[in-house]
DNA sequence: AAGGTATGAGTGAGCGGTCACTCATACAAC
DNA sequence: GTTGTATGAGTGACCGCTCACTCATACCTT
């Protein structure tokens, strides 16, 4: 996570003006998606002029970027917390869940931007800079998994990288799930009305369902 | 399923030219996203006028929601076949992810769209077509998880709704990560370069982690 | 300290390009 | 002639981005 999207002066301005703008941005880029954000509402609503956006960024996809930048170290410092501290994978793997419906809610727009980057086809930036977040997560878990199997919690009929990636699946689906509209309706869809508000029955089910799976 | 968003004109025109638009448009929309598919450039490539466009459809709006209900009705046809017959609930399931690793193939664009519009966001029209499709599936789903656990093949200590929202999410991550450009490269990185050539042993564990996950 | 000067961050009206949508015209069928 | 359909150049709203200008601050010079 080395890329830098703005030009210099970005980081000499006030701390204030830049979480200003950062966040403003990516409420915007995160409700309308990078198309229909507009530059011009986004100065607007953050108190400062078009002119000093773009002496800051190129262009306004460079803008997207710092904010998806920021959104994925956002992310990843948090989970890395959890993946990292010497605890059983099993309550790991439920803090992981705890920590989901908590960073959903007080992060949604992070998350929902998160989202809309996975549906844009075509933009080889983006990618590149989340596919850097997975390949990340993608060894984590599967260390985690296989450091599982040696010592018997997990079966070894398993390939360590698919069963994390369905595990990463299940967790990617439940962040979207608390996150981002279309998700949260079909959350409620599935799970009835009031499933947003019953975070302890879906961890618990949760952790049902993937400690079920470890043993075939 | 009964809503339509062309004019009426649409239904009388040749099948081939109906045909030939609607999937021009799909392709179109699946690769550019909404904002950036270009009704000018579909009219060109579908070999029709931009005018003609707009005497079958209102706004392009309507066009494109002409084409994710198209989708729509396409996915759930070819889902239901297999969730009505009668065949023990592990067979259905296998079925389903080969289903699902075919049709991602065949009809890629199709996935393509249907993920472009669970990142988009205040689309009540979109959601509407969408959710209609899940409640669809969420009721079967659910009614053949509580169906195995009278019959004591899923544990009873399962929420039905839960259980099969767990498994949808599984299907639906499977079927972007075998349509979508960015699942498709985050598959890559979790199970390696030629994991989507690799169908059996996506099915073979897959299959052992759901099978397992019914009793805990 | 007062006056002179240089710097560069900040501004926002406006340019230019794009694209959804219209409409005058042409054509076909009967 | 009338009705139904097809066409694509044209229109205008919208928006990313520019640039000529302002002015607060810092730094001389005397």
């Amino acid at each position: 996570m080395k890329k830098r999207f703005h030009k210099e002066i970005f980081d000499r301005i006030p701390e204030e003006r830049r979480k200003n703008l950062l966040e403003t941005a990516i409420h915007e880029f995160a409700h309308h998606g990078f198309d229909n954000a507009n530059i011009n509402t986004i100065a607007e609503k953050a108190g400062i002029s078009v002119g000093s956006i773009y002496k800051y960024f190129d262009t306004k996809k460079d803008l997207f970027l710092t904010c998806v930048h920021h959104g994925v170290e956002t992310l990843e410092q948090v989970l890395n917390e959890v993946l990292v501290s010497r605890e059983p994978l099993l309550v790991k793997l439920e803090k992981i869940i705890r920590l989901i419906q908590e960073h959903s809610r007080s992060q949604r727009h992070l998350i929902m931007l998160y989202n809309e980057i996975t549906a844009e086809s075509n933009s080889e930036l983006t990618w590149e800079l989340a596919a850097e977040m997975e390949t990340i997560s993608a060894r984590v878990y599967s260390s985690l998994v296989e450091q599982a199997q040696k010592e018997g919690i997990i079966s070894g009929e398993y390939s360590p990288r698919l069963f994390s990636f369905f595990l990463d699946n299940l967790f990617m689906m439940l962040q979207f799930s608390y996150a981002c509209d279309y998700y949260r309706e079909r959350f409620k869809i599935y799970a009835g009305e009031d499933i947003l508000e019953k975070d302890e029955l879906v961890v618990e089910q949760l952790m049902k369902f993937i400690k079920a799976s470890f043993n075939p």
